[in-house]
DNA sequence: GCCCAGGAGAAGG
DNA sequence: CCTTCTCATGGG
C-alpha cells in the first residue's frame, strides 16, 4: 500500500479491513482518544500522531508524522502489511458465531505495541476497568515520564523507562492511584532493569515460541496467565495467544456454551478452532461482547 | 452500603 | 495440582 506526504501529513491508500474505533477501542491499547471529529490522537514509541480514516475512499491519514516516521514506526504499529481479509475468512468459514463477531468489529487490527509499555500497561490492567486504566497510565507518564512533544494543543509524555521506575518509591507513585499494583510495577521494573531491557525485547523474536514467551513473561511480578497472554499478543507478535478475562469468559459461555469457570476448555476450544489466529479471534469476541448490548 | 473491572499472589489444602 | 482469600481504587 502506497504512502506519500502531503502538506504535513502522511496519506496511505488502499487501506482495507481497518476501522479506528475498532482498533483503538477494543482494549488492546490505552493511549488513544477520539478528539470529537472522528480523529484519534495518541502516542507510541516516543511519538505522537493524529489519525483519520475514510472507509469510502480506503484512505488513512496520519498527521504529526513524517513519511520517515510512518515507514519506521506507524506502518508496523498499525500492522498494515498483514492481510486481515484472509484471516477473517479462515476464522469465519465454519463458525457462524465468529462470522457475526467479525462482521461487528470488521476493522480490528492487532497493534504491534512497545513491549515495556505493554508490560506496564497490563500489570496496571488487572482487576481494573479500561477508563481507569487509561487514567493510571497517563498519570504515570506525566508523573515520571519524559515529555515527547505536543500535537493539536496537547502535551504528550512517554512512560518512564525501567531504570527510572526501578528507582522510584511507592510514595512517588501515589498520585497515579495504582493501588496495590504499584509495588508489582516497581518489582517488575527492578527485574527488567537488572536483566536488561534486551531480555524482554528478545521474547518478541520469531525464534522464541509462543509458549516459551508466555512462560518467560509470567516470571515478572504481577504477570499471570491473562496478562502474559496480552503482552505476548499485543507487543510480541504471538497471534495465537488467547487472553481470558471476565468478558471473554462471558462471551465464551454465551456464544459457545462453555462453563464460565472452565478455562482449560476455553483454551482447548480456542486452540482447536482458532489455531494460529486465536488472539485475533479473541479480539473480535472481546469487542463484540463489550460493545453489543444485545448479547 | 454493594458489586464490578482486560487478575495475580499467598496460603492452605 | 487445585481452591479460596485478599489486595486499592473509583464508578454505577
Amino acid at each position: 500500500m502506497k504512502a506519500e506526504e502531503r502538506n504535513g501529513a502522511v496519506i496511505i491508500e488502499n487501506v482495507s479491513d481497518f476501522d479506528l474505533d475498532n482498533i483503538f477501542d477494543c482494549g488492546q491499547c490505552f493511549r488513544w482518544e477520539k478528539d470529537g471529529q472522528d480523529r484519534y490522537l495518541g502516542t507510541a514509541y516516543g511519538r505522537q500522531a493524529v489519525m483519520e480514516y475514510s472507509k469510502d475512499e480506503e484512505l488513512l491519514k496520519v498527521g504529526g508524522a513524517s513519511l520517515e516516521d510512518f515507514e519506521r514506526i506507524w506502518r508496523r504499529y498499525l500492522d498494515l502489511d498483514r492481510n486481515y481479509g484472509v484471516i477473517k475468512s479462515a476464522l469465519a468459514g465454519k463458525d457462524p458465531v465468529m462470522a457475526e463477531a467479525i462482521d461487528f468489529g470488521s476493522g480490528i487490527r492487532i497493534l504491534n505495541q512497545e513491549k515495556w509499555e505493554t508490560l506496564v500497561s497490563f500489570i496496571i490492567s488487572q482487576n481494573n476497568n479500561i477508563p481507569r486504566i487509561k487514567k493510571c497510565i497517563e498519570s504515570l507518564a506525566q508523573t515520571l515520564g519524559r515529555r515527547t512533544g505536543q500535537l493539536c494543543g496537547r502535551e504528550f509524555f512517554a512512560l518512564p523507562d525501567a531504570e527510572t521506575l526501578a528507582k522510584a518509591e511507592i510514595e512517588d507513585l501515589a498520585p497515579c492511584r495504582l493501588g496495590y499494583r504499584a509495588k508489582y510495577l516497581i518489582e517488575t521494573a527492578k527485574q527488567v532493569a537488572e536483566e536488561g531491557i534486551d531480555s524482554l525485547e528478545r521474547l518478541g523474536d520469531e525464534a522464541v515460541s509462543s509458549e516459551e514467551c508466555f512462560e518467560a513473561l509470567k516470571r515478572y511480578c504481577g504477570v499471570g496467565p491473562k496478562v502474559a497472554n496480552c503482552i505476548a499478543l499485543f507487543s510480541m507478535g504471538k497471534l495465537d495467544r488467547f487472553p481470558i478475562d471476565v468478558w471473554v469468559k462471558k462471551v465464551m459461555n454465551r456464544l459457545y456454551g462453555i462453563a464460565e469457570n472452565d478455562m482449560k476448555e476455553m483454551n482447548r476450544f480456542a486452540e482447536e478452532n482458532f489455531g494460529q489466529y486465536g488472539g485475533i479471534a479473541q479480539q473480535y469476541l472481546f469487542y463484540y461482547i463489550t460493545h453489543n448490548k444485545e448479547i
